[in-house]
DNA sequence: CCGTATCCATTCCGATACTG
DNA sequence: CAGTATCGGAATGGATACGG
């Protein structure tokens, strides 16, 4: 980000997070997975400075993340929409906002609703799960590192203490 | 973030990433979940300044993700664990894993591998699914203003060519 | 080992004015 | 409407030296 880039790190998280690029960059996702196409919408919901705005969809459609496309109803301007890179985000934003829905919501209440279409009720909540669609518990779930090393409740070293 | 905070916005992404505070305190959080506890695991993994580091674990504990506890083998260091809230951004850490993964996978492969524990196998993809762990295509996902308007492939307004 | 205190470089962002 | 150009302020992050 700042100083030094993460993209060299091998480590994918950190590597998406250099390519999303900063913040804003995913509310611009949110915002287009709500059907903003054109500068102005973005601009409009965000709140967001014009030049800042510029350079954050530059970002993302050099990142692939977007795309610019001719506008569909013929006018002159171009319009931004999701690449399959980009709708891939889907889980990210979409965990983001559950997290704050649950933890930091706003007292008027959340601005966005995301929902099971076909029935209308709320999408339940993106967690781990098995193949068959099981929900895990977090203790169910390995995370190691790629080159062997502990299990996520355990530190990797015995030496060394303090 | 910077220059605004995104605290008073009405939106629970926006709120969320004002919560979590910068790359770095998500780096330090999967690093938790990985199992790291101490300053010097953090510093190591991370490449990350000291003082930086400090600041970022200072605000991740203010902000509830992190908490700070005794060592539990009895040295004068303390620790640091996840709390609840903390470990309810799994799912976001993962999804940003697995997004990396697949799009922006460095050559020599992942760093970090999230597997269920069960049977070892890699962890089936966070996505939106069903109340019964069926899996969502993302036109079956509505999302939506709470104030009403359009889904995600539509536009919010009808005015206003150009 | 775990920080803290300075100092400094880079980046991000916002406000404003201006162009096609 | 959709940017671009310039400016300045703020936050992030790194290096280093120092203290508990």
């Amino acid at each position: 980000m700042k100083t030094k880039s993460f993209s060299d790190m091998q480590c994918s998280i950190a590597r998406t997070l250099d390519h999303v690029g900063s913040w804003w960059s995913l509310l611009i996702i949110r915002d287009a997975m709500m059907g903003a196409r054109r500068f102005k919408h973005f601009q409009r919901n965000l709140g967001i400075a014009k030049n800042t705005l510029t350079s954050r969809l530059n970002d993302l459609v050099a990142g692939g993340i977007l795309e610019r496309v001719p506008a569909a109803d013929g006018y002159a301007h171009e319009e931004y929409v999701l690449t399959e890179r980009g709708r891939d985000l889907a889980p990210v934003i979409i965990a983001l906002g559950q997290w704050g829905d649950k933890w930091v919501a706003h007292e008027k209440g959340p601005s966005t609703v995301v929902t099971v279409r076909e029935s209308g009720e709320p999408l339940p909540r993106i967690w781990p799960r098995r193949a068959d669609g099981e929900l895990l518990a977090l203790n169910e779930v390995g995370m190691r590192w790629a080159n062997g090393a502990g299990p996520i409740t355990e530190t990797q070293e015995k030496e060394d203490p303090s």
